[in-house]
Order: structure tokens, then sequence, then C-alpha cells
RNA sequence: GCGCCGGUAGCUCAAUGGAUAGAGCACCAGACUUCGGAUCUGGCGGUUCGGGGUUCGAGUCCCUGCCGGCGCGCCA
């Protein structure tokens, strides 16, 4: 709606100029930074005013006269330097908030793979894992909202050096069966964060162990002998686990990609086929990568400066590298590979894994139109040689639409590191905090920070006195925690490194999850009130076009006009992949409700027709809250 | 050395190139015989890291310097 008025309002102006002064123009429409400066803004004057050498707010009274008015426009008025500024009819905004829904799907119908979580199959989730799952979680929500087609991805490292070292760790360090390690306790993946540490140090006490490392990746790379065995029963169970963390947060995936797949497939074999004959790699006779073939880098731009020119794709011993496979891999999800995995369910749900047999019958999965990788920034130089390996094979537009999703890191502050025994009180304070590290067993264990937060919920729900116990106080309590782990997470820009704060996360006021689900279950209870009072909770927009104007009181309409813009910043948060905008406008929307809730009672108003005006203003917030709780995950509890 | 990301209130962070730079936390003072106080109102708090430039207009763009984080492997 509002985006239809912008447009509407571009043309016009621009028609008056061409108008007025034979000139062609662009006009931008801005929303004013004070609502007493109207609702729309063009501050096309100021731009005319150098070239016709004139006063701007000349301009600006020039253009207004005789201005077109379209029925939805309550006035047009020229203010400040000379912005024209354009002022809308409220009830009418606030009646088409309630007659339409808030996004409209459009008719794309572009497929998007979105690959996140990615975790290593090795140990326990901790939270800077959290951050990539909610983050894909959320833009696969935003990107299906716009109409988009996406299926979600999560790549399993199943034969890498972390899950290795875990292997080595149960065989080498503590000498268990097969037999053993199937039967440890839940939960598994604690067990393997622990082990894992422990093996790196075990490691450093003597060199010659890396020995067992370099066997157990063979094996693994041939997908033969007890060690590859035992690989696929610790990733099975670790990645069990993980499922069932991000299954907590309400995350699900569509496919899970197995690195022994891409290998089984021989992937590799086959991009690699296509990068020779396209010259895009070469074999080195001499130098340090002897033996080896790279990309040379040097001739692209983006690359300049970087001390070695030439990035490995295949090793001296014939294996490929990390990018090598990725580049297969990135090949595959455009469908340029001309080959296919095998796939198989999951554990009898509705989710599909690959395998590297035939597998079973199976939907499509793969051939995108676009690829997002939801990675963090740390691994940017890499995306960036992935993209340049398909521009080197020629698919220039599948490089173009291969958008490395780039997010700092989380590390844990100072004050949650000497919590957590980490740092002592004698350490520096370090500035942006600690760097968790899985190899040293460094971290917040996801689980660990999500029993703390149901913990805290619970607290909070029976600290209310409410009569509330056994499955439902779990079930909110769940809700609750979730609602702030999720939102902690959104509301972050991807650019920033969140220093984790347990004050902060476990903060339940002021710009939190259950600050958002509270102004929700508000309006709820005002509905309910109504309703046992015997008064009408439901209004129609027609009944709400017919209030007269003068009831929209300007801090009801701030609130109505933040709803209508709505559409517009989900938009924006998916063109930009800056989903904070999301997080930071539901947020915008609980404040504006909750400061009314105090100066605009319901109940107790005797005036109909102001019951009426705030009873809308109550159901168009709805409709914004709902919309966006759904984008971020958040669960909308009734009561809480 | 080169590249990417940051530097805004005591702290954590906002601000599609636009009008008087805003929130939360913390601290202080308040909120009606209240639709639930996980709330609200007010107060305190700013040389937007420094220096140039572009622009009608710069926290935002460009150049430069400083500080912090992260990358730049035959690891992933």
């Amino acid at each position: 709606m509002l985006g239809d008025f912008r447009r509407e309002l571009a043309s016009l102006f621009e028609q008056r100029v061409r108008e007025l002064y034979d000139l062609g123009h662009i006009a931008i429409v801005e929303i004013p930074p004070r609502r007493d400066l109207g609702d729309l803004a063009l501050p096309g004057a100021l731009q005319l005013a150098r070239e016709l050498k004139r006063n701007p707010r000349e301009i600006g009274e020039e253009i207004a006269a005789d201005f077109p008015r379209p029925d939805w426009v309550s006035e047009i008025k020229v203010q400040g330097a000379g912005f024209l500024n354009v002022y809308l009819d409220r009830g009418r905004v606030a009646a088409g908030i309630l007659s339409a829904p808030l996004l409209d799907a459009g008719d794309r119908d572009e497929k998007i793979i979105v690959e996140h979580t990615n975790i290593n199959p090795n140990k326990a989730a901790h939270i800077g894992h959290l951050r990539n799952a909610v983050l894909g979680d959320v833009l696969a929500r935003v990107l299906r909202s716009l109409g988009h087609q996406v299926e979600v991805q999560n790549y399993i490292d199943d034969t890498g050096v972390q899950l290795a070292d875990v292997i080595v760790g149960f065989l080498d360090l503590r000498g268990l069966s097969a037999a053993e390690i199937a039967a440890l306790d839940e939960p598994f993946d604690f067990y393997c964060w622990d082990l894992y540490s422990e093996v790196g140090r075990w490691y450093e006490e003597d060199d010659a162990r890396l020995g067992y490392r370099r066997q157990t990746l063979r094996e693994l790379e041939h997908d033969e002998g007890e060690r590859a065995e035992i690989g696929h029963l610790v990733a099975q169970r670790i990645v069990k686990r993980h499922l069932e963390t991000m299954a907590r947060l309400g995350i699900s995936y569509d496919l899970l990609t197995h690195e022994s797949a891409i290998l089984g497939r021989e992937f590799f074999t086959r991009a690699f086929e296509q990068l020779r004959e396209r010259q895009a790699i070469r074999r080195e006779e001499q130098g340090k990568n002897a033996g080896c073939w790279v990309m040379p880098l040097a001739e692209s731009e983006e690359f300049a400066g970087l001390e070695d020119p030439d990035k490995v794709i295949v090793r001296s011993d014939g294996t490929a590298t990390y990018v090598g496979k990725d580049i297969a891999y990135q090949m595959w999800k455009f469908g340029l590979l001309g080959r296919d995995f095998g796939y198989r369910l999951w554990e009898e749900t509705g989710l599909w894994q690959t395998v590297a047999d035939d597998g079973a019958e199976h939907p499509p999965f793969g051939t995108a139109d676009r690829v997002i990788n939801v990675i963090d920034a740390r691994q940017s130089y890499l995306q960036k040689v992935v993209r340049v390996g398909l521009e080197r094979l020629g698919f220039d537009t599948q490089a173009e639409r291969s958008i490395h999703f780039a997010y700092e890191m989380v590390s844990l502050s100072t004050a949650a590191a000497r919590q957590l025994g980490f740092l002592t009180e004698d350490d520096d304070d370090e500035a942006g905090g600690l760097e968790m590290s899985g190899r040293k067993g460094i971290g917040v264990k996801a689980d660990d920070l999500l029993d703390q937060l149901v913990d805290k919920s619970r607290e909070e729900i029976l600290a209310r006195n409410r009569e509330l116990a056994g499955p439902q106080l779990e079930e909110l309590a769940v809700e609750i925690s979730t609602a702030a782990l999720r939102f902690f997470m959104a509301k972050a820009t991807t650019t920033r490194v969140i220093a984790f704060d347990f004050d902060e996360a476990l903060n339940f006021e002021g710009e939190s999850g259950p600050y958002l689900l509270y102004s929700l279950v508000r309006v709820g209870n005002i509905w309910r009130r109504l309703a046992e009072e015997g008064l009408e909770a439901e209004i129609t927009p027609d009944q709400v076009a017919a209030l007269p104007a003068e009831l929209w009181q300007d801090d009801l309409w701030d609130l109505v006009y933040a709803v209508a813009q709505t559409g517009g910043r989900v938009r924006a948060a998916g063109e930009t992949l800056e989903l904070s905008l999301v997080a930071r406008h539901a947020l915008d929307l609980a404040q504006k409700l909750n400061a009314l809730y105090h100066k605009h009672p319901i109940l107790q108003e005797s005036d109909e027709q102001m019951r009426a005006v705030r009873l809308a203003t109550t159901h168009v917030f709805a409709a914004g809250m709902r919309t966006l709780c759904d984008l971020l995950g958040l669960p909308t509890p009734e009561r809480m």
C-alpha cells in the first residue's frame, strides 16, 4: 500500500517538474523524521535549486500549487527549506492494513538455496553457531514471505580434521570400541566437547600422535576401515544432537548435505575436469606448491596484494582442498555439475540427507537460481575464491548470484569469560572479549544457555503468581526462552561482533524477545476483557474507514503508520540481508504500543467512537506484530 | 604488508545522504482506587576517533591518519 503511494507521488512530482521547468527529474520520496513534517516527503525542490539557481523554498511553493491530490492524501504542505510534505488519510491507511496482508508476496518464483548452521559434527553447538542458525532461519522465512522458493541446506563436514580428532580421542586416547561409543550416555555432544579439547592437548604432548589424525583422515576420505565406521557413528549421533538443539528454537532444514557424499559421488572429479578444460587451474612444477593444482588469483583485482597469489585446489597427494570441494558443491547447487547426490530420509522425519550410493526415491534438490551461504565473516576470503572459481569456469551469472551472507562472530564478554572460568580476575580486560574456540573448549554450549533461559522464564512466570504448572508452565517457559534467544541474535547488526554477556542475554526487559511477546499479550488481554464486559472486541475495515478523521490522534497514528511501513522494511531486509531491520521494526511497534497502552485506556473509555479508534489501533498493531514474529520465528503465547 | 569489519551517551547499540543524532541497560525521581508493573513518564548523560574533501545538506560518501577485531595455509 505505502509502496504504491510512494510510486504515485514520485510520478506526480516528476510530471509537475516537467510541466513547470521542462526538466527530467527523478523524484525521491522519503519518510520524514518527525510527524509534524508529514507522512511522506519530497525533497526535490532542494535538488532543483542549484540547477534553476533559485530559492528552493520558492520552487517548492511553485510545485505544490496545483499539485494533483490523490484521494488517499489529506494535505500537502511546503515546509522547511522547501520540502514538499504529504499527509495521508489516516483512517484509510488503518483500514487498508486490516483488509489485506502486510506482506505482498509478489509473483517471483526464483528458487534460492540457503545454507546455514554447518556445524562440524564433533562437539556440542555453541552460541556462535546459534547466531548462524538464527540468521539463516530468519533469512529463509523472510525470503519465503517475499515469494521466493527456498531450500534450506545444512552442510555436514563428516570427513574433516575436526571429526578425525574426536575419532582419535575415542580410539587412541580412550581406547573405546565402536560398541562402547554407541553405548555412551547422552548428551553425547557434551562428552565430545570435552574429549575434543583433550585431544588437542594430547597432540601437543607428542607430535608423533598427529600420525593418528593422518591415518584417520585417510580412512574417512576413502570411507573404509574401523575409523571411518566410527566416524559415521560419531557424526550421526552428534548431528542428531545438533538437530535437537536447533529444534528447540524452531529451526529445521530441508536437506543435510554430507561431505562424504560429495566425495563418494566424485563431485570434485567432475569439477576438476571442467576447471582443467577451462584452464582455470594449472599444475605447479616447482616452487613451494610443486605437485599441486593451483588457481592463480593474481589477475583478479579483488585479490591484489596477496602474498601468495595462487590458491591450492588439489594437494600434491592428489586430494582436493576445502575450496576445491566447495567449488564442486556450489556448482551442484546451481545445477552446473551434471551429477547428483543419492538421497535418503533422515531417521524417518521429513528431513532428507545426501548419501554416496543411489539412495531412494526423493523430491528434487539443488539447481537454484540464487545461492546464499550463511557463513561467518572470517571465511570471506574462501567464499570469494569459490565465486571466482565459478567465474573462471565461465559461469558469470551464477558467480554473481553466489552470495556470502557474512556475519561477525560471537565472542565472550570479559564478564562471561570470568564467570565461566576462562579468565581469572587477574587477567586484564580484553577489548572485545574472548574468542570462542572449540579446540580449546572455550565457549558457551547452546543447550546450556537455552536451559538457563528456560529456568529464567519459569522463574519470571511464577513470580507473576500465575496458577500455571506442569506441562503448560514448561511449554510457556520454552516459548518465552525461544523468543528471548532468537530476538537477541536477530536484533544485532550482522557486521558487528557480539560480545556475549549473560546479563544481557537473560534480561527480559527493554529490548528483548519477551518485551515483544508481552505487547501482543496485552492487546489480547484487552480484547478478552472487552468480550467479558459484553463490548465489541472486533472491528471491520469498513467501520475503521468510517471513523471521523479527527479521532486519529497523532500518537495513535504513529503506531498505525509504523505498521504500514512493515512491508517496506521486510523487503529492505531481504534485499540488503540486514535482518536486524525486521527485529528493530518489531521493537519499534512494541514500544509504541506500550506507550499508548498507558495513555489510551479502552475499557474505561465511555465514548464509543473513541473506543473504536483505539480498538482499531490495537488490531492494526497485532497485524503488524504477528507478521513480524512469524518472520523472526518468535512464538506468540496468549498469556504470559 | 595487503584485505574485510568496527570506532556514536558510563555500558551495549540505532540512525534508506535530509530537517532538533535516538533506544535499551545502569543510576536518580515518579505512575490515577490500573485493559497485568516482563510496562510507562521524567531526569542524568554527545566535539558521532582526529584531519582534509565532495554536496544545497555528511554520523553516513571520498582521501588520509590513529585505535580495536578478523582474515590472507597442500586446516576447514
